[in-house]
DNA sequence: GTTTTTATAATACAACTGTGCTAACAAAAA
DNA sequence: TTTTTGTTAGCACAGTTGTATTATAAAAAC
């Protein structure tokens, strides 16, 4: 064989090329080859770890989704922080604050659009942040930090929009609606639904 | 002359062609071709009406605004509603209450994230509808209709945000989030605005 | 050193893209 | 009826796309 090469990792940097390509381009120039000579690779090589295009997007979406989970997951493992505080920060992960952030959004915008008609059952990927987002505000009505009069699912809907209404916004007019400004306007819904 | 064609109709329906392609295929399929089909046109009819895709797709982009600002216009018009009833109603008609304004969305949504590489200073368009949520909100408060606590740079940011998310899990979960419930949840918020 | 296996590169091909061009067509005007 | 002109259809062309195929290079195994 020739240098041995740890396949995933290849992947994964394949992925990370593809991104930055949707991110300068959009979809339209996530081609093969443009992927190819973004990641330094020949058509050849890049076959060689991703046998379609189909299935590098895929991956390169997947990867959005497992990377944003595991920031989630560490967060949730840590214990050092009070409940109101830690629930607080989950929230805050879910907005676009800093460079890295908004690039996988970025591409996780492109990618919903573009997969949107190519694969059936495909926004089922999405499900799953609303009932996260209702999970956190149960536990956090266990915890007796929520106001009592609320309606928790209307309360649980309303919050799940204003989080990602500020992500589309902070997509749509970066300038305006940036990373402190959107950390503010967050905090102060959810001082509104705590007591 | 042949028989007379009106041509701004009929740059209105290849407009139209345009939008069907793109709620069935995405942005992937509206190709010239996959448009003139869908018109009923050939190539070189549709290539009368539209001399490059890049016009076409610009004029498809703009006519998806120019029906919004007119439905809203025509709310604003009517004097036969309360103050509050009135800016109810303007709320609501930014949200995909219905099918018409569900297309509306899906279309403007491929075209944002498809132009947003390929015309620069593009999503200044979005610009109009945060300072069109303030100048409402602000309305209302001159007529005495809002609480008086609320810190009001802050409430039209979360409501423009609201209206955008829920519009966007419309478009994401168009089962579970359904126009009869995003009534109820932006009517449920606009209750804790006014007093 | 020889063989085997993996990685990379280069080329080819069929399909599809936007757009240019030209001839035919149809109906109003002369 | 003839002319004129807006309208339409069809083909051609160059460029790009995804993917298949083949050849080459290089490290590991024997």
């Amino acid at each position: 064989m020739p240098k041995i090469i740890d396949h995933e990792k290849r992947r994964e940097q394949i992925a990370e090329a593809t991104w930055r390509v949707i991110v300068e381009q959009g979809m339209e120039g996530a081609t093969v080859r443009g992927i190819a000579k973004e990641a330094g690779l020949s058509l050849g090589a890049l076959r060689h770890y991703f046998a379609t295009q189909d299935e590098l997007l895929m991956y390169a979406m997947q990867l959005v989704k497992e990377r944003a989970i595991a920031r989630i997951a560490e967060i949730h493992a840590n214990e050092e922080w009070a409940p109101k505080e830690k629930i607080t920060k989950i929230f805050l992960e879910l907005l676009p604050t800093n460079q890295e952030k908004m690039i996988e959004m970025e591409v996780w915008f492109a990618f919903t659009v573009y997969f949107r008609h190519k694969k059936e059952g495909f926004d089922a990927q999405h499900d799953g942040i609303y009932a996260g987002v209702r999970k956190l505000l149960d536990s956090a009505d266990q915890l007796n930090l929520l106001r009592k009069e609320l309606d928790k699912e209307m309360e649980a809907e309303k919050l799940y929009a204003v989080i990602d209404g500020l992500a589309l916004h902070a997509y749509l007019e970066p300038q305006r609606v940036n990373g402190e400004w959107i950390t503010k306007v967050l905090e102060h819904h959810l001082a509104s639904l705590f007591h």
